[in-house]
RNA sequence: GGCCCCUUAGUCUAGUGGUUAGGACGCUUGGUUCUCAGCCAAGAAUCAGGGGUUCGACUCCCCUAGGGGCUACCA
């Protein structure tokens, strides 16, 4: 069969996942190529379910999908739940469809009803084997007579319906992403197009609809490639127009075989529940068996539509990064407006029951607001009313936020970045604790910081600091001396960010009263557990 | 077993007969600094193997190896 060129049509492509499972990777990949597409050449993108298996889908998994595209922000043309001029979008609500198009093929002898149980089909895979021959159905009921057919008809016996596969000659099609492909027809079957249980095969249901639904360009995983050639027999049996066809290459994990739950999170909400941003998870994934001009890596989803074409398209595989993602995640970050950003911050926060904290700091008067100077002016009233409950917190959360700077590159991290702005009870590193509070010279200078504090009017970035290093000067240290057992006694850890900065934050009461906490405990006897 | 696909650093990739084989993540080192992150600079690391074709192969052909897929009344 010759290629059909349709370049006058209408682009429409489709995402056809089954609901058996959750949407992982691999799916919202191709359902991401397939997206780009259409949207580039101002296309249609449909999502239909192939719940043709019975016993495996599942409601929940229909719903999940649906909701991970939508998180992803691939949003459809027609589906299940926008009607279309080809609908019903749903494989279990098209079966007249099936079955008056097999009769056709019935009628015109390119098919053929087989009643062959299953455990004839096994003996006679297993005497093939035997054999050393390739298993496949022989094709013995094929040459079964009409009144034959009517009397195992008549009496029940369960049947299918069998393609009546070219036993020679070959089958050709042309792929846009690997060139021509060829096979022989021998090597295939009379596979099944309609089960005993009256539903359509995976084969057959995709070809009828995708004719019937005018699909221009079939972009999946390449592991349909094998299965292209019988399709493209059953196009041509029935009459249709081939559409295009673009195999994509398969995702792997770290040990190059096919993605799957032991190489840890593959699904999309799982992705989503860990707060990386959607549109991170997007440029991730488009990079994955798809590259620009080997340069750019960094896309916005609009950018992305732009810059996407199936004719870059890589043919081999590819392994499945997290670290790569972690940094197109902590990139996108970084570029998010201020009040989205300070957004979804509060809802980790939220989640994380940090929000609201734990005890209030008055920043009235003593900080310096030119911190966030520079960048558009936040609109925190614009935020989400369901945190109204912490609504007063929000301006220090711009400021936290704003000193944490690049160090919060995922979400995830919130607890871990900020959660002593937030708490008493946050992490200590132990480790920390004993090197730098466990002595005397620690506590009196801690002590004496406090102290110093207490008795600071404006509790500002220039006077925290200038109050600091005078002591430091004073005690004949460097400044590095006390700033470390402050940072730990302040946050627990040896890493934060710009320490006056925590100071100012964590207002006068609450470093004061850390610094003072410090050093009562210090020195801790050698076996003391962590604060 | 049969048929098919894939093979550039640890990973994602650029490359389309003549390049010092380019970029990115990660990694290492140095600079900035109160730590870390960031930023800046530098660095290590790649054409699976073997045959051809050619004046010349990462690029073309063949074989081998490795990985993957299909071979269901799963999709």
């Amino acid at each position: 069969m010759d290629l059909v060129e349709r370049q006058n049509d209408v682009v429409r492509v489709r995402f056809a996942p089954s609901p058996t499972g959750h949407l992982h990777v691999g799916g919202a990949r191709t359902a991401l190529y397939n997206y780009l597409y259409a949207r580039k050449n101002s296309g249609v993108f449909v999502l239909r379910i192939e719940d043709t298996d019975a016993a495996r889908s599942t409601r929940e998994s229909y719903e999940g999908i649906l909701r991970g595209l939508r998180w992803l922000g691939l949003e459809w043309d027609e589906g299940p739940d926008i009607d279309g001029p080809y609908g019903p979008y749903v494989q279990s609500a098209r079966s007249v469809l099936y079955h008056s198009e097999a009769d056709r093929l019935l009628r015109e002898g390119k098919a053929y009803r087989c009643f062959c149980a299953a455990a004839e089909l096994d003996a006679m895979r297993a005497a093939q084997e035997a054999r050393g021959e390739a298993p496949k159905y022989d094709g013995r009921c094929r040459s079964l007579g009409e009144t034959e057919i009517e009397e195992r008809l008549a009496a029940g016996v369960p049947s299918v319906v069998r393609f009546a596969m070219p036993r020679d000659g070959e089958t050709r099609f042309r792929d846009v992403v690997r060139g021509d492909f060829s096979f022989g027809n021998a090597e295939l079957d009379d596979f099944v197009l309609i089960k005993s249980d009256g539903r359509p095969t995976y084969n057959y249901a995709v070809v009828v609809d995708d004719a019937h639904m005018r699909i221009s360009h079939v972009i999946r995983g390449d592991d349909h490639i094998s299965n292209t050639p019988r399709q493209v027999r059953l196009y041509d049996a029935l009459g249709y127009r081939l559409p295009k066809f673009a195999h994509l290459p398969m995702i792997l994990g770290a040990d190059k075989t096919r993605l799957s739950k032991r190489h840890g999170a593959t699904s999309v909400d799982a992705y989503r529940d860990l707060h990386y941003l959607s549109e991170a998870m997007v440029n991730y994934l488009a990079l994955l068996g798809w590259s620009f001009d080997g340069k750019r890596e960094l896309f916005s989803f609009k950018a992305l539509i732009e810059a996407f074409s199936l004719k870059r398209v890589s043919s081999n595989p590819a392994v499945f990064d997290i670290a790569k993602m972690e940094w197109i995640n902590a990139e996108h970050f970084k570029m998010l407006p201020p009040a989205e950003k300070l957004e979804l911050v509060a809802e980790a926060l939220e989640e994380e029951g940090l929000l609201p904290p734990a005890f209030e700091v008055d920043l009235s008067r003593p900080v310096d607001l030119k911190l966030v100077a520079g960048k558009e002016p936040l609109r925190i009233d614009a935020i989400d009313a369901a945190k109204k409950g912490f609504a007063r917190e929000l301006p220090r959360l711009a400021l936290i936020i704003e000193a944490l700077g690049n160090r919060l590159k995922l979400l995830r991290d919130v607890r871990e970045l900020m959660g002593y702005f937030y708490t008493d009870d946050f992490a200590r590193d132990e480790t920390a604790v004993r090197n730098h509070l466990a002595s005397k010279e620690a506590a009196s200078r801690l002590e004496a910081l406090a102290r110093a504090y207490e008795d600071l009017q404006y509790f500002d970035r220039p006077s925290v600091e200038e109050t600091l290093r005078a002591l430091a000067d004073r005690l004949g240290l460097q400044s590095g001396e006390l700033i470390h057992p402050c940072r730990v006694a302040l946050t627990g850890k040896t890493v934060s960010p710009d320490i006056f900065w925590v100071i100012v934050l964590l207002g006068k009461a609450k470093t004061v009263e850390r610094l003072r906490a410090a050093a009562a405990n210090a020195p801790i006897p050698p076996a003391a557990k962590e604060g």
